[in-house]
Formats: structure tokens, C-alpha cells, sequence
DNA sequence: ACTTTAATCTATTAATCCGATAGGGTAAAA
DNA sequence: TTTTACCCTATCGGATTAATAGATTAAAGT
């Protein structure tokens, strides 16, 4: 299941990308258009700052802006930021790798076999979808 | 993230088809070689045979076995019922659809966009994989 | 400099879900 | 009728998620 986290990052990164100018926009006008807890997306634009996809500005005329061209924008970075590791699992996981306690071999586990071929294409999905796909 | 009890149930079910007779297996020796705590795995099992994919005997010599051939079974079906809904949002789920009370137009949602294309990838993974194809 | 504005940070809370466990009940075979 | 092993209900701690509240800091405009 996609947490609301994840959910309220795309919806407010793609109105951000939806913008005429670049110039910085409030949060309180993000969580109103989209319908969005305004402090529960505060903690999630944050998020977004300190990984690098969004920039912000204080005081007055401040708010959050994207750095990049909506179209530079990979769903993989996103959804790592927001979602976490795109594997399912643990033990498939590129960025994330874990071993499993319980499992004796990898090679041999049904369950890693099965999750490498979904996290492969869902992994293609995200690293061909930008920003700019889902704005349009 | 998928959960313990999909990651079990699938364990159980592979180690099932790997069984050369068809006779019934027991919880506990399920259990015992699949590192798997035996009352969970209990509940579990209990829920696969009531959406049909295992069958159960009771007393001496009874366990669990599987109802059809390997590679009958549909990692569809499989994961539907151990881990529910296939799409990671109600709003673009085949089986188990629900609108988000949020979202005006889904049409112009960029999450259901976005996760349509997920749903796909990963369902036609499922629908082409079998039992069978795990336990090789 | 002062005031206003809006992001930033800390922290707390409420609700939900997950994984596990306990304990008794029931059907079937020996 | 005894044993075996599935069946069912209930509960519980812990983790995570979603949301809220309050105080702080930085920047802009006057």
C-alpha cells in the first residue's frame, strides 16, 4: 500500500510542476489546493528540501519551488525519498540490502525470486517517468 | 513492503509443491523447515484453504496439500489473498476499487496515473507466474 | 530597527496494523 | 476412546503512520 506520505508528495510536487513560474509557493496554498493536511505536508516538503528536489525560501513571498525541470525529476528519487526502498523486500533490494534471518539460501528462495522480477519492473517504470510525465 | 505473512504463506505453498507425493504435510513440519513460527503459519494456511488454493485433513496423518498442480496456481490469486489488493491505491485496484475522497478527477490525478502503470507491471508478473515457477 | 510572514524544528498524540502467542474446541483416524 | 492435528477466538506488545500543537528562525518590507 502507498502511504499518504507518498501519495501528498506526488500531488504536491506535481503542482509545483504545474506552475507558470518558478517563483517559491506556500504551503498553506499546496494543502489547500490538493486538499492536503497543511502540517502533515510541511514535514513531507521538508523531506523533499533536504533530499535535494525541492528548494525553499523564508519569510514573506518565500515557499517551496522545485531545483529542477519537472522533466529532470526520476521517480525513482522521489519515491525513494517519500515511499523508501522500492523493493518489496529486503533482500532484493538494490539500495537497501538486508539478509533475511530466516532464509537459509537466497538463490533457492521462492519469494526472492518472485520479488526480483517486480522490483525490476517496477524499477523500469520509475527510471523512465519524470516529473513532467505526470503533469501532463 | 511486503508482509510476513505473504513472504510464509509463499514459503509454505513452494514447500508444498516441492513434496513428491501429494499426501498431507503438517503444520509443524512446515514450520520446522521453512523457519516459520507454527501458530502464525497456522493462520495463515487456514486462510489459504479457505479461498481454495490448499486443501486440509484432520487427525493422524492429516496436514495440508495443495488442491491443484503447481503450475495451476496463480501467484494472482496467491497474493490477493495473503496480501490483498495487487494495486498499491484503492483508486486504481481491478478487485477491490474504492475512490479517494480527496481526489476531484482521477483522470487528472497524477498518483493514479502513475500507479496505474505499476498495477499493470505487476499484475501481468503474476498472472504469468506460477507455483511451478517458483519451486524450480 | 521593527513587524510581519512563512518556513523550520521538536514533540506529542491518536489510530491503525502487524506479527506473534495463548488456549481451548472439534473432527477424524487408529 | 484416545491421540493427532486442524480450527477458531481473543489478546497483546510494538512498530508505524497520520495528524496536531507549539515554539523558533530566517527573510522581506516598511
Amino acid at each position: 500500500m502507498l502511504s499518504k506520505k507518498t501519495k501528498y508528495g506526488l500531488k504536491a510536487l506535481t503542482f509545483l510542476a504545474k506552475q507558470d513560474s518558478k517563483k517559491p509557493v506556500q504551503i498553506a496554498e499546496i494543502s489547500r489546493s490538493e486538499n492536503i493536511s497543511q502540517k502533515f505536508l510541511e514535514s513531507i516538503l521538508l523531506s523533499l528540501r533536504k533530499t535535494g528536489i525541492l528548494g525553499s525560501k523564508k519569510g514573506k513571498g518565500g515557499g517551496y519551488y522545485l531545483i529542477k525541470e519537472p522533466n529532470e525529476v526520476l521517480m525513482t528519487d522521489v519515491i525513494r525519498v517519500l515511499e523508501g526502498p522500492i523493493a518489496m523486500v529486503p533482500c532484493v533490494s538494490l539500495n537497501f540490502y538486508e539478509k533475511c534471518e530466516d532464509c537459509p539460501n537466497e538463490k533457492a528462495c521462492s519469494v526472492n525470486k518472485l520479488m526480483i522480477q517486480v522490483r525490476d519492473a517496477t524499477l523500469k517504470i520509475f527510471k523512465n517517468t519524470t516529473l513532467e510525465d505526470l503533469s501532463n
